[in-house]
DNA sequence: GAGTGGTCTAGACCACTCA
DNA sequence: GAGTGGTCTAGACCACTCA
């Protein structure tokens, strides 16, 4: 029988939920997997039944195990198709939500630039991964963006050629260097064109364009990934619900 | 002992939920009183207390009641610190999110043109009430505002000066209409400034300005109030968490 | 039919609030 | 100290899945 580590003072319920978040983030279980069953966690754990329960609840609802009645508790596999949209705001002027092409223009190494350290809580000229790269819906590009990432964790994406990979980078994010967006904060403001956006975006210098600045967070809150987006005010569409 | 309505084959605590908001909704519980304690509506519903606490559970969750331990549980007052910021997005341009000064130009009843019945999911031409506002800062204008009420649920407003109130309206909405405002979808995109718009808000006709459009929904997830905003893209700032 | 999660009970005891 | 919500137990029975 296992003994939950951690806090005394923390309820059970949120003790075990730890503990289970804790062995997913180290891979005990893969993604698509069963956990063990709610039964044999509390005989393992010696709690009640109620007790696992809500542990579970409160990873359901973060979104990391999925029930299904009869047949298990599973790990959430980061479905492309679900969370395709959940960080993907900008639409298309007709409001059409299509994925845009992915080209990565050049990956390297370089010390943070100040805004990027204090984005993502780094020292400052601490060494970060800087993409830069274009989304275009049929060929024609729609966004520019730049994007810094802390070396550590996202080391292994140094090797890969991502122009050979999916449109999307979380999942390549959580494939290759184990890390995983939560959340997210953007901060939408409209300046004029400097001469590189324009001319990445083929449109005139000094235009408007919408800039997106997004800071996205893993499921601790902490800082992953630093993005600054930049699109053709003429072209822009975003959408939020709010509650 | 009062029976539970609703459909027999949904499970105790969605039906106790249901009963509750029922009772919120028609203002049997005012807006910051307690509800019956958990052991007092287990003991009127002849349920448990891990029944009924699952049924609080939910409406804690949808932020319709507010537990606090060893006082009660409270109807979630629209809170003007809590809820001031929770649809007001735009900034200054220094990121400050002061409430701009609300000036009414005019109020009126008309026929709902096409766009806002849709929206609104209204008939066409059903009559709807119109407001023209506009938002400053310091005296200058920083929003332009255009808003659609249904006539029927929001007819109590007609009859004051709203210019004599505070800046917010959906505090007035509760206060003289009931209509509580819980979620809202907004979509925003760029469009050169049209003379009346550049007219009110003091910039230069054809400049670019930034257009929010919000459809704001009830409890019931029902369309309650339509509004198109319009800032000068200059000075726009716009924040918004996902999750 | 065996095994899973879903609902529900009838409590006990604890932490906190407030007069 | 009386009253509140918070945690936790040790089940029973149900709905669903799958061989």
């Amino acid at each position: 029988m296992p003994a939950l580590p951690s806090d005394e003072r923390l309820p059970l319920y949120q003790r075990l939920r730890d503990a289970l978040a804790r062995h997913i983030s180290e891979n005990r279980w893969k993604a698509g997997e069963a956990i063990p069953t709610e039964a044999v966690l509390a005989a393992d754990y010696d709690l009640s039944i109620g007790t696992v329960r809500k542990a579970i609840d409160m990873l359901v609802s973060e979104r990391i195990l999925e029930r299904q009645q009869g047949r298990g508790t599973f790990i959430r596999r980061a479905q492309f198709q679900d969370s395709l949209f959940r960080f993907f705001r900008f639409q298309t002027a007709e409001g059409e939500r299509r994925i845009p092409q992915s080209q990565v223009l050049a990956v390297d190494v370089l010390p943070a630039p100040a805004e990027a350290a204090k984005a993502l809580q780094l020292p400052d000229g601490e060494p970060v991964i800087h993409l830069s790269r274009l989304r275009l819906i049929d060929g024609q590009p729609v966004l520019a963006e730049d994007i810094w990432l802390p070396k550590g964790p996202f080391e292994a994406i140094l090797g890969k050629d991502l122009n050979q990979e999916g449109p999307l980078l979380y999942p390549l994010y959580e494939e290759f260097c184990g890390q995983v967006i939560a959340s997210a904060d953007e901060t939408l403001t409209a300046e004029p064109a400097d001469e590189r956006s324009a001319g990445l975006l083929g449109i005139a210098a000094h235009s408007p364009v919408v800039l997106i600045e997004r800071l996205a967070r893993g499921y601790a809150g902490q800082p992953l990934e630093w993005r600054r987006s930049r699109g053709h005010a003429q072209h822009f569409r975003y959408s939020v619900e709010i509650r």
